[in-house]
Formats: C-alpha cells, sequence, structure tokens
DNA sequence: CCCTGGCACTCATCAGGTCCGAGTGCCAGA
DNA sequence: TCTGGCACTCGGACCTGATGAGTGCCAGGG
C-alpha cells in the first residue's frame, strides 16, 4: 500500500498538472506544496507511483504527468467535492427560476452547467416512460387522411399523420375518438397498448383497417415519445482542450453529435450518486481522452434523468463536480415546483 | 473594368486554392489550366488582381490567395451553382422520406445537409408568422379550464391552457370549436385577428367571457409563440476549417451557441433566392473568417423558414451552392405533401 | 500595344547542428 | 529513511545555410 506521503505527492501532481497542464517535476513540487521534504526523497515517491503506474512520463527526463489510474486513485481516495460559493448558488437558483417551460428549464441548465464548469455540458430531458395520457384528438384532414394528435400530462403534445386504408366517416371518426380516450385518458404509456387490443373488432369491417392503423401509428407515438432526448451546449469549451488539437477535438466533436453515444453514456452512470469515468473507462472511442462526471436528477428522491460535463481527463474534479451535484439539486427543486 | 482573361486567372486561383488551400503562384497557374499565355503575363494580370484587391499575398514572394472580394466577384460573376449528380438527389430523397413528424425532418435535413456539404448546417424550423391555421382544438380538461391546441400548416403544434372565468358546457365548446375552426382554417395568423374579432358577440351572454379569453389566449400564442428556433449539426467538420486552430474555431462555436447571432444570420438573407455572405460580409465578430450560404425553403412559392451551411471563406462555392438549393427544394416538398 | 523570356531578388521553409536546462536515477553519508 | 551531490538524458530553443517557389521589372519581338 502507498504511505500518506506518497498519497499527498500524488494529490499535488494533480493538482497542479490541471493547473498548469505542464508536466510537473519534483523540484516545482516541494516549492509549491509543504510537502516538509526534499525533492529527492519526492523523487523516489514519483518513481514508486511510476511504478504502480500512478503517473508517467511524456518522455525521459520530463516531469510526471498522472495517468487515468492515478486521476481515479485521486477521484476515489484524494479528492472531496468542492461546494460551490454561495454567490454562485444564488446565481443559478435565480437563473433557473426564470424558465417558463420545460424546455428552457433544460436550455438554461446546459448553458449554467457549461459556463460553471468550463466544459461540455449534456443534460436528459426527463424520462417520461411514467407519463400518463391526458388526451388524443382526431382530425380528418382528407377523406383517407387522419391527424393524430396525443397530449400527455406533462404538457407536450406529438403529432402524425395517418394514411387510412379506405375512407374514414366523421360518425366512425368521432366514435373512435370517444371510445378511444375513454379507454386511455390517465392512463400510463406502458399500460395502453393492452386497452386498446380489442377496439378494431368493436367496429364494422369496413373500418377495422383504419382503426388498426390509426392505432398501431398510436402505439408508434408513444414509444418514439419515451425515447429519450437531450441537449448539449458549450461546446465551445472544447477549445481549452489542449494543444495537439485537431486530432482530440475531432473525435469528441463526432461523439457528441451521436444522440445515441450520449445517452448510453449518461445510461451507463450510476442511478444515484455521481459517477466519474475517467478517459479510458468510457467505453466509447472517442472519449478514451475525456473524463464524463454525470448525476442523476428529479423532482423526488428518485432520478427522472441525468446530466453531467464532458471534459478533458486533465480537469478539476473537485471543481466540476461540485458544480454539477449542485447544479442537479436545483434543477431537481425547480421540477418538483412545475 | 477587368479584361476577360484575368477574370479567368482570377477563377482559376479561386478553383486552385479551394482544392489545395494553398496560396497558388503564376507558374502553377499556366501548368494546370489552359490558359494560353506564359506565368510571365499571368503574373502581370495578378498584380493587376491585386491592386484592384481581388487577390492578396499572405507574404512576399509566395502565391496569391483570393480576398473575400475576390470571392464575391467569383460568386457573382464567374461561378454557377453546380447541380447535383442523380444518385444524390435520389439519395437526398431517399433519406428525407423516411422522416415522420417536423422535428424528424428538420434533424434529417441538418444532418443530409452536413454530409453534402462536409460543413456546418444550419436548419430554421418553419415559422409559425408565416404559417397558416390547419386547425385549433379545444379541450376540456376541467369545468372551467380549457386546453388550447394550434396545429399548424407545416405541421407544427403548440398547446396553452386557458383558465376561464365561468364554466363552458361541452354543447358551447362544440359550437365554439366548429366557428373558429370555419372561420381560421387555411388562414394565415397575421389574419386571424380581424376574423374573430365579433365572434364572442354571436355567443350568449354568459359564454362571452370564456370565448373572449380563448380568443385572447390564441392570439397570444399567434403573436408570442413565433419564437423561431433552429437546429444546426455538422460542428465536426469545422476541424476541416485549416491549420491555425484554435483561433479561428473558437469564436465560431461560439457564435453557433448563440441561436439569436445564427437566427439573425438567416433573417438577413434574402427571402427568394440564395444569398452567399463572404467573410467580412457578415455583421458578427466570430464570424468574418467564414462563409454562410443560406436559402429559403417553403411548402409553395413563398418561404416559411430558410437553412443554410457556414463554411470556411475558402469552399466550394458551386457544390455548396447546389448541395443547398437542392436540399432546400426537396425539403419543401416534403412539407408539402405532409 | 501586348506578350514573352530572362534575370535579380525576396523570403518562408527545412535540415543540420549546437546549446541549455529541467528533470531524472543513483549513491554515499547523515 | 531521508538528504545532498553528481552524472546523464533528451526535448526545445536557437542559429545557420541551402533550397526553391514566387515575384517584379525590363528589354525585345510579334
Amino acid at each position: 500500500m502507498l504511505s500518506e506521503r506518497r498519497l499527498e505527492v500524488l494529490r499535488a501532481i494533480v493538482q497542479d498538472y490541471v493547473g498548469t497542464e505542464e508536466p510537473v517535476g519534483s523540484k516545482a513540487l516541494t516549492q509549491r506544496h509543504k510537502l516538509g521534504v526534499s525533492p529527492a526523497t519526492v523523487r523516489n515517491d514519483m518513481a514508486a507511483l511510476e511504478d504502480e503506474g500512478f503517473i508517467a512520463q511524456p518522455h525521459t527526463s520530463a516531469g510526471r504527468i498522472p495517468t487515468d489510474k492515478g486521476y481515479r486513485l485521486f477521484v476515489d481516495k484524494l479528492a472531496g467535492v468542492k461546494p460551490l460559493s454561495s454567490p454562485e448558488r444564488r446565481a443559478i437558483q435565480n437563473f433557473l427560476d426564470g424558465a417558463v417551460d420545460l424546455d428552457d428549464v433544460v436550455g438554461r441548465t446546459v448553458r449554467l452547467l457549461a459556463q460553471l464548469t468550463r466544459q461540455v455540458a449534456v443534460v436528459q430531458y426527463p424520462s417520461l416512460t411514467r407519463s400518463t395520457v391526458r388526451h388524443v384528438e382526431l382530425l380528418s384532414m382528407a377523406p383517407a387522411r387522419l391527424m393524430l394528435v396525443l397530449i400527455t400530462d406533462t404538457g407536450r403534445v406529438e403529432q402524425r399523420m395517418v394514411d387510412c386504408p379506405a375512407p374514414f366517416g366523421e360518425t366512425s371518426l368521432a366514435d373512435l375518438r370517444a371510445r378511444l380516450n375513454s379507454r386511455v385518458v390517465g392512463r400510463r404509456f406502458t399500460d395502453v397498448p393492452q386497452l386498446v387490443q380489442d377496439l378494431p373488432e368493436s367496429f364494422e369491417q369496413e373500418d377495422r383497417g383504419t382503426v388498426s392503423t390509426v392505432l398501431s401509428v398510436l402505439l408508434e407515438t408513444l414509444v418514439e415519445e419515451t425515447e429519450e432526448r437531450l441537449m448539449i451546449g458549450g461546446t465551445a469549451n472544447l477549445t481549452r482542450f489542449g494543444h495537439d488539437f485537431p486530432l482530440t477535438i475531432r473525435p469528441v466533436l463526432e461523439a457528441l453529435e451521436e444522440q445515441v453515444v450520449l445517452l448510453k453514456l449518461l445510461g451507463e452512470a450510476k442511478d444515484s450518486g455521481m459517477t466519474v469515468r475517467i478517459g479510458h473507462e468510457n467505453a466509447h472511442e472517442g472519449l478514451t481522452s475525456t473524463s464524463v462526471v454525470a448525476v442523476g436528477y428529479g423532482s423526488g428522491d428518485e432520478a427522472v434523468a441525468k446530466l453531467g460535463v464532458v471534459g478533458p481527463t486533465r480537469m478539476d474534479y473537485p471543481g466540476t463536480m461540485g458544480a454539477v451535484r449542485a447544479v442537479a439539486r436545483y434543477v431537481g427543486q425547480i421540477l418538483a415546483e412545475s
């Protein structure tokens, strides 16, 4: 096991490297930190830390930089979560309180997080799996063309065009609208399929085709609606990444454009508590030189979605974790109020 | 005035520079283009073009590169719009045909445009102001609570809660719904206020308050919810920008995150025909080394929104313009169909 | 009058070489 | 176990000269 002082040396290395972005040597370390020992001793400790794989040298006779494993140890054992200052907290609250609807909440959150952490922020929309149907509306657009409008209890509206196999009269339409609503209103999305299963049978032969079509579109919409969406922001912060730009930044930008990748990324985070994935711990190829700090948020105890930031492995973990946690907490409050 | 050959030289310079990204010299020009004159002659022409401000030298004894003014001349006088190949057209159509709703159409468009042009794509959602009303739906949520749903011809849906001053019966509701729709369906938003002005008078005394309330909410929705949205994609293409990365790319990323900036950018584009803004012609600070190619699109002759791409001034204008125009055309078709 | 070939000149880029110093590993002594 | 000293390594900064693409200018020819 590593001695107390060696851990201290590791902590100092991480802190200095995060600050300066340059490999840190033994002499500089003893000057900037009160370790109470000489550079030579630190060198020995460094050699030990390197043997264990916590730090590495970019080239012979340069200083050391932390490895992914080193950051991992730092995050797990050495770093706390740095709470925000109270002006910061107030700023967060003020900024989020101004939001008028869900889109606005998410939008503001993403900007806020990007600003606070100076990194790329990712915020997932609250999941709709627990949503219920408020109303289903059917409108006749043309003899064999309907529009289906679905309204959820969270206030979201989705609409779809339906091409019917046969013309569909106004009375049949009103009939279908009424029966459909009486069955599904107030019900959870997941229950709807069973509830409407036998609906076509109760219609005249000639209308059954259309009813089935409408139902299948409805079910499709429900599934899609629960699909998770997210918003990202602060991509300009990627320019602070490092010196060897193009090669580092490109795959990251590409990964960020793939919503699927991001959703998986957030999905991999623990449901409760904060998750930090460092460098190669990220499954995705393009993100092996980034770290992801993610946390769930929700109106109650239960997380309804996740948010987080993506940044270089060389990031200020305590500060970032503090900001992420604080923002998640406030967003949760806002959601609970509305 | 510039002679025919000098224009030809400018065209050759632009083409070569766009291809190679390197300053082009007189000798190389005569080799790669059949100008029928010697390098020395070309040098004289170049000197003239430089005097006029169409080209410039990065440093003495390097080749020439086009200036913004040079690109402007190229685009206005020398370059056509390169039509897409028919496989490309087919691919566009196939890809866009798969869209299920408005969000999907816009999302697919943005990805398509980014891929085709290998640049950053920006697509504005069809604006509500220029749209017409397809349907207004009223739903009773509680005795004195209604939901108003507005459906536009572009497939966009907005909904609002309405708190009524008095309970409102189902028959009155159906009545209002019918009369409202008969007046406004197919009409432009801007015409709606006049069309519904006298509607409350035709109702029973006790319902007039509610009708007025509903109408005012409707008008509010029409006016206030004109808020224009847009989607961007292909930011990874920014990495192809140039060699002097960080400084170039950062302000662009920042500008792209400001929806306001982008909306203004598209807003400045002409309503009909294609608009090309080159380098410093862009008002925004961060975009002075980019060019914007934008065009309106819509279901009919009239543009309901705009789309375009943002790329380095050194871009393939004919190809980009061709792709932008083609995509706009197909999106217009898709919107007209739905 | 315009085009052409020739010529002197400029200057960015590259390869090769030298120097410097931060940083290391190791070792003997406290 | 810590410390100071010492030899060693090696990347980066700096200088240098050679190279060559490209220019401007000019005198001569169609």
